[in-house]
DNA sequence: ATAACACTAACCCTTTAGGGGGTATTTTTT
DNA sequence: AAAAAATACCCCCTAAAGGGTTAGTGTTAT
């Protein structure tokens, strides 16, 4: 008698062969099962919930509704699912996008199916697999400019502005007069070249000064 | 003769054990050489620079300068160098702030020693290495919330408005009247249960609507 | 020690944006 | 057919933003 039942998998893929080698890799080399396979998301839409899966393995292109959109719907469908993607995109947008949606995971298809299985291993005991490429684009998408023209005390102000905060509340935050502040934000302005929040807090992002 | 040099790699921690178990594990089970350990920051800071690192190994809690601080001031002096966290802290705030840095890895210190030689391997080749609930935190953090109250529009507007544009820009870019923008920011602060756009932004922040 | 930078604060000024109250039509989704 | 979402308009007033200028006091690096 085993300890649990194995963890059920679903694959979302419109690559026959891709779906067909992967499904026959996990079954046969692991402790998992794949339950069922899709050749579109929304093919698996209807039929999803009846397969009950722990884990699916979500490709982005595919006809109809993209791996993308398709995430939060899976996760309302099935809200204690680990999706992992498996795809050819690896920009970071597309990257960033899948996980805020939800994706616990991310890689690309030339991934060894191995490296695959350890994956759902790795998701099941609550890590967040992910290519080294993959995982270089996300902490890159993290990482501020060191390079930046504004004092520690302009990028605090910065920052606080990103929040949405208004003078008189940075003011108080910091203990300083609404005028410092003021002087503090001009002062940001020239070196950012911009004579506006919003403009400021778009140098500020795209440089990722904050 | 080999096709290059061994990378070279530095140790900053201040427990001396750990120390000597990396260094020994790392010069005799891996094709890299420790060139040199500190027990702080403030003592590698003025010496580093001779040892000419490809990677630094580097703790948070030392005597002195503590490793988040440590990391800005290592990459101006080694702008090409790969920094490794290790260390017992794994709060996210504490994650993203070194990567924020400039962090290149992350990991935990019950981390084996095969497991740092991968990662030493992993960010020479241009990955992003971190311990499974490192990486766990790291793609939380990026997740939206999947029960916003907000439509798609007002999610839309939300967000411009976390990027600093104003009603008229909002109008601008949606190809809306400006009326229309000002409806649907009243509707999400009924919404979110505010009546500022500092308010909305601190809301949205906090709750990952955006 | 001394120059450069950072942080602080104040005065002047005008323009723009924000927030609250309502009502109403059209379009999309269920 | 009903509900939800998106669109747009009117009224009101206060608060916030932006620009220009000057200047004292620390701190830090050369």
């Amino acid at each position: 008698m085993q300890n649990q039942a194995a963890a059920r998998i679903v694959i979302i893929e419109d690559d026959q062969t891709i779906r067909e080698g992967y499904t026959y890799l996990i079954n046969h080399t692991s402790p998992y099962q794949v339950v069922n396979t899709y050749p579109s998301f929304d093919v698996a839409r209807q039929k999803i919930s009846k397969d009950n899966p722990d884990v699916i393995i979500l490709d982005i292109q595919m006809p109809g509704t993209n791996g993308i959109d398709a995430i939060p719907i899976l996760k309302k469908l099935l809200p204690q699912v680990y999706i992992i993607m498996l795809t050819v995109y690896e920009t970071e947008k597309i990257i960033l996008e899948a996980l805020a949606n939800g994706a616990s995971g991310y890689f690309t298809k030339n991934t060894a199916a191995s490296k695959i299985i350890e994956a759902i291993k790795d998701v099941l005991q609550g890590g967040g697999p992910m290519s080294p490429s993959v995982a270089k684009k996300v902490i890159t998408s993290l990482q501020k400019n060191p390079d930046s023209p504004l004092t520690k005390r302009e990028t605090q102000i910065l920052s606080l502005i990103t929040r949405g905060k208004d003078r008189s509340q940075i003011a108080n935050e910091l203990f300083i007069e609404i005028e410092t502040v003021k002087t503090h934000i001009k002062n940001i302005y020239v070196k950012l070249n911009v004579n506006s929040k919003a403009d400021a807090i778009k140098v500020a992002k795209s440089n990722r000064l904050v």
